[in-house]
DNA sequence: ATAGGGTTAG
């Protein structure tokens, strides 16, 4: 049987408040016996209430007094809470049964919020204390309901599985939702869509589909909501056919698309490199009198920024504007963002006065667009400048605008600059911080300082991702510490931080830059995935050995291009870096010298 | 209830 959560209509719920709050009569009332969790004891132990006005210790200490005490300030919802909570402050440990009555209250009233937080409560509880199991806490919250009666009890449910995903429990959430009692309850719909959208936002987009999947096999009725987040999951993906599908779905069950929905889909497109297309879905929902709002264009425009087609990204503003929509700061900061990107410094600094004239205030995230730009056009003291200016006026900058700033004088060898800095405004450093900081000590050719900031790093508590190993590894066997950096590597590998293609590369850079090439070359061949960036690393580690003396090593870096080119993998398509560029063309032009 | 930008390596 299936019981779905709030769906009855409010008159009952009134009616049921009614009879509830009028009698005195407890054994009618499934609520009061099972609230006190009690069944052995008779109802007569509930009518001759003790003093409720008091909060008297020796109360506290005893489970059937607080019970009682529960009950009695049943329809006192504020009150049953605050002195809930007091008792804890009181010493005294919540059980099972203490749990399930003031749930019940809090259900009862809907007090939902209140029911969530009381929820996050039960799991930490339940997690310090291994015996407290909570399938019990549920048996004991409709131990003897008739849940068609009491139907509010059900909200339970619902705030168990959100405070699950609230902490990211996602496969509690699901686990208690598909098989935790004998038969399914289905979950509210609002329930639901948190649940999958934050399926969606930790990128467990396949677990989002099943579920959404399973769970309309039971029978639950997906909104507009659940429709946008399983756009999003499927554009998510790259499956732009299946997001497409999704209207196809509504469309047999009779739901019309929201602007949510079609806003979703225009922006999964963009983001999946189809701006064009997001853009003609975009005019399509237009000429169908769908609303389409500054958030669509805003997904079209940053979407032809990144192919970049800059013109494409300005006639859609234009176009906004003849639509007569009112372009606001993100529409302006993703024009900015994509001249940057491009390098177009005057360009995007004209925009920004454009959106400045026009009365929109400017903020933290276009200046660090702005800043990271002058950074990357090689005017490193234009950015420490230009921020001290931009902060003089009084605009608020933030971490991110402080870590383009770090990065610029790092990037000048002025590492020491960028610590005083940070000392001086008292910044809580992040991850980023600490991997900008540690490049600049490598930069500036001091991997102890580094290595140091490491350390102070996890000492705070945070927790150095691939970037940090990554940046850090190669300051060190760029500054002649390879041991370091090897055990660097074990350690990273201890603490579980995935290695990637830019580490494999960068093993086999510092292991050929202390001469160690056979080992290299081991390390090489034991990757099973190798990315143009690895194989280009080993031809150049090839090829620094000296070359007439081991012209050897050189037929192996000719036998590696060859590999390359026979699987269609382009030895000039690698990363973004000017230098790794640089090094593909001395391959080459070794290689030309040695065949001549 | 619904969604948005910028930063660290390559």
């Amino acid at each position: 049987m299936l019981f779905r959560f709030f769906n009855f209509p409010s008159l009952i719920h009134r009616s049921l408040f009614k009879s509830f709050s009028k009698t005195t009569r407890f054994n009618k009332f499934r609520f009061s016996s099972t609230s006190l969790a009690l069944s052995s004891y008779s109802d007569t132990h509930f009518t001759k209430p003790s003093n409720f006005s008091s909060f008297d210790s020796d109360i506290t200490s005893n489970t059937f007094q607080v019970l009682q005490k529960l009950y009695f300030l049943r329809n006192n919802p504020s009150q049953a809470l605050s002195y809930f909570t007091q008792l804890n402050q009181q010493g005294f440990s919540y059980n099972i049964s203490t749990y399930a009555a003031i749930i019940r209250i809090m259900c009862y009233w809907g007090w939902l919020r209140k029911l969530d937080s009381l929820f996050l409560d039960v799991i930490a509880h339940s997690k310090q204390d291994p015996s407290f199991k909570i399938h019990e806490l549920f048996d004991s919250l409709f131990e003897g309901v008739d849940v068609n009666q009491n139907h509010y009890l059900l909200r339970a449910f619902d705030g168990f599985v959100k405070a699950c995903v609230s902490l990211n429990m996602f496969d509690e959430a699901i686990e208690f939702l598909l098989h935790t009692r004998r038969s399914v309850i289905l979950p509210n719909v609002l329930t639901f869509n948190f649940l999958i959208n934050r399926l969606v936002i930790h990128d467990e987009i396949d677990t989002a589909l099943f579920v959404y999947e399973q769970f309309k096999r039971l029978g639950l009725i997906p909104n507009h909501y659940t429709y946008a987040i399983i756009i999003k999951a499927h554009c998510r993906k790259g499956d732009l056919e299946n997001a497409f599908r999704v209207f196809d779905e509504m469309k047999e069950v009779g739901v019309n698309p929201d602007s949510y929905c079609n806003t979703t889909l225009i922006e999964g497109l963009c983001n999946n490199y189809k701006s064009d297309l997001g853009y003609e879905v975009l005019q399509h929902c237009r000429s169908t009198a769908a609303s389409v709002d500054v958030y669509a264009y805003t997904a079209v425009i940053r979407g032809f920024c990144n192919q970049m087609q800059l013109d494409r990204a300005e006639s859609v503003f234009l176009d906004m504007e003849r639509q007569g929509l009112v372009p606001d700061v993100y529409i302006f900061s993703a024009l900015i963002n994509g001249y940057c990107k491009s390098r177009n410094l005057d360009k995007a600094l004209a925009i920004h006065d454009s959106m400045i004239s026009r009365g929109i205030e400017t903020n933290c995230v276009v200046i660090s667009c702005i800043l990271h730009c002058l950074n990357e056009m090689g005017m490193a003291s234009e950015v420490v400048a230009t921020f001290e200016n931009i902060k003089q006026s009084g605009v608020f900058l933030d971490e991110v605008a402080y870590n383009v700033v770090f990065n610029a004088l790092c990037n000048s060898g002025k590492v020491d600059d960028a610590m005083n800095m940070r000392e001086d405004i008292d910044l809580e450093l992040d991850i980023k911080h600490y991997t900008t900081l540690i490049n600049g000590y490598c930069l500036r050719g001091k991997p102890v300082e580094a290595l140091r900031l490491f350390k102070v790093m996890e000492e705070k508590g945070l927790k150095p991702d691939v970037v940090t190993y990554n940046v850090l590894v190669s300051g060190l066997f760029r500054n002649d510490h390879a041991c370091e950096a090897i055990d660097l590597l074990k350690y990273m590998a201890d603490q579980g931080v995935m290695l990637n293609s830019t580490t494999h590369k960068m093993i086999i850079e510092g292991l050929c830059s202390q001469g160690k090439v056979e080992e290299a070359e081991a390390y090489f061949n034991g990757l099973e995935d190798k990315t143009v960036e690895i194989y280009c690393a080993m031809m150049n580690g090839y090829c620094e050995i000296d070359l007439i003396e081991k012209s050897d090593q050189l037929r192996k870096a000719i036998m590696l291009l060859d590999a390359m080119l026979k699987m269609n993998m382009d030895p000039r398509k690698i990363g973004k870096r000017r230098e790794t560029q640089v090094t593909y063309q001395d391959v080459v032009e070794r290689l030309v010298q040695f065949s001549v």
